[in-house]
RNA sequence: GGCGCGAUGACAGAGUGGUUAUGUAGCGGACUGCAACUCCGUCCACGCCGGUUCGAUUCCGACUCGCGCCUCCA
């Protein structure tokens, strides 16, 4: 039975879709402004690991995860690179493409860019105003009211008094109230604007994701996601929005995921201490963030430093080494790893519990292949198809463990020539010949491993 | 101030009302020419104070400490 914890209740449910089967679920995604940092990344790469978990439970996922590519940032930014919003938004949405590809992150099903619902924006808007849960600014802004809508503050317990007693809203005359929030600004002078019935203008932060997973997955849908930064006010606006304008519950279930800390402090563009996926992705494989982020439960935070990426590099190599010397090889199998994997991961996505499961099977495949059992094969391959319902080991093991030779780093051909001399002098018992190449290699980070098979050899990180 | 989260062995990190998490590191063995890989064994634990209970790390309450959101940020 598969349990989820949900932001809404605050608490772990049995999840039961709206529809037999078939879960829809909204991630709000980038505002492409800039390159994707590690925090996105988790994002990411949570809802890849639960989408293609459900997945290979049987379900039928439909996944929305839009992309922001109009807003203040942007526009800021556009100025200072002296390039047009577009120019700037189809570059980072590459960019961002290329992060996840790398990550083993598969596309979502549908990827709605906010400028391709400028229609649905205004119409939602329309409708709150005929229905006076929002109203035009004298200056072509239109603002939602806040207090007209009973159920504000329930995603996050917030209470209307309190937000506005202690408001750290700019003080504007133009609202009827601080902590109410702009559905559509009107247009400045040189900035990229659409025709409205209020002027020309564009769309506030919140209104694009109630117009998009509306137009995608309809007024109530099963799944709505983000980070964790998102809950207030963000998503709270985008219930307001949604609830009002349609007259209905909007996401029945709220998943958010957990913050990434450098330093024990939070990672945020504003302190300015985020590492990019590029940046990071030029030290290590992509395996090993994606497994460094799947080691901690997604709704808790984690802490990024060089010692965690190392210590999820040490982990895939067990994997991997476990899996270089055998050829898998699908078979029944009667064991108790499938029911607990599955069930970690039916119980709110415990990934952690579930990869350690993943290493217990690992400890039998060990030992099966020591002691050439017949079952080695199929452990194997149930190694294999479990890792792949959450997008880990699907990479050639030795290729893994060999990685490529970085600059300047020994090349495969050079390795093979020094094996095969260091080969030649253990037959001729010159140990000290034979250890002098071995340390040779392992000063650059080229570990040997000597087997009945012969010796085979991988790259410590 | 309001809302919420957390405190587990050397480190990372799950979980449970009474029984081994898991990974790395350490220690002792096996394998090896010696190592590495691997295997076997092993040390180290549940912030503090009360309560409930036959029994609490696990439930309840207080306390201490840490963190997040309340403002653009995934």
């Amino acid at each position: 039975m598969l349990q989820i914890y949900n932001t809404l209740t605050k608490q772990k449910s049995a999840f039961t879709p709206l529809k037999a089967g078939e879960i829809s679920m909204y991630v709000c995604g980038m505002t492409v402004y800039d390159y994707c940092h590690i925090g996105h990344a988790r994002v990411m790469v949570s809802f890849d690991v639960i989408t293609r978990f459900l997945r290979s439970q049987g379900w039928k996922v439909n996944y929305v995860r839009n992309i922001t590519d109009v807003d203040d940032k942007i526009l800021q930014r556009a100025k200072q690179n002296d390039e047009s919003m577009q120019q700037l938004t189809e570059r980072m949405i590459a960019a961002m493409h290329e992060d996840e590809k790398r990550l083993f992150v598969l596309p979502p099903d549908q990827e709605p860019r906010a400028t391709g619902h400028i229609q649905g924006i205004i119409d939602i808007t329309q409708i709150l105003i005929d229905k006076g849960y929002a109203y035009a600014a004298s200056n072509g802004d239109v603002y939602y009211r806040v207090a007209k809508f009973e159920g504000y503050g329930k995603l996050t317990n917030k209470n209307i008094d309190e937000l506005r007693a202690g408001a750290r809203v700019a003080i504007n005359d133009i609202k009827e109230n601080p902590i109410d929030f702009v559905l559509w600004k009107a247009a400045r002078e040189g900035e990229v604007s659409w025709e409205s019935p209020w002027g020309n203008g564009r769309p506030g932060w919140h209104i694009e994701c109630s117009a998009m997973s509306k137009h995608c997955l309809g007024d109530n849908f099963d799944i709505h996601g983000g980070g964790p930064d998102l809950p207030f006010p963000h998503h709270e606006n985008e219930i307001a929005q949604s609830e009002a304008a349609n007259g209905c519950a909007f996401a029945n279930l709220w998943m958010h995921a957990g913050a990434v800390r450098v330093n024990s402090e939070k990672m945020s563009k504003s302190l300015g201490n985020f590492f990019t996926i590029r940046d990071v992705l030029q030290q290590y494989n992509p395996e090993v963030v994606r497994l460094f982020l799947a080691s901690v439960h997604y709704r808790s935070y984690i802490d990024y430093s060089e010692a965690s990426l190392k210590e999820a590099k040490v982990k895939l190599e067990r994997f991997y080494q476990a899996l270089r010397d055998v050829s898998p090889q699908a078979a029944e199998l009667d064991n108790k790893y499938h029911s607990q994997f599955t069930q970690a991961m039916n119980d709110d996505f415990n990934t952690p519990k579930a990869i350690a499961v993943l290493f217990e099977l690992v400890n039998e495949l060990n030992t099966a292949n020591r002691q050439k059992l017949a079952t080695a094969p199929a452990l194997a391959a149930q190694l294999l198809s479990l890792a792949d319902s959450i997008g880990l080991l699907q990479q050639d093991p030795t290729e893994f463990l060999q990685g490529e030779a970085k600059e300047g780093e020994i090349s495969p051909q050079q390795i093979e020539v020094l094996i095969e001399e260091r080969k030649v002098a253990r037959s001729n018992k010159d140990f000290a010949e034979s250890d002098r190449i071995r340390d040779a290699l392992l000063q650059g980070g080229v570990v040997l491993k000597d087997t009945r098979e012969g010796t085979s050899w991988f790259r410590e990180g």
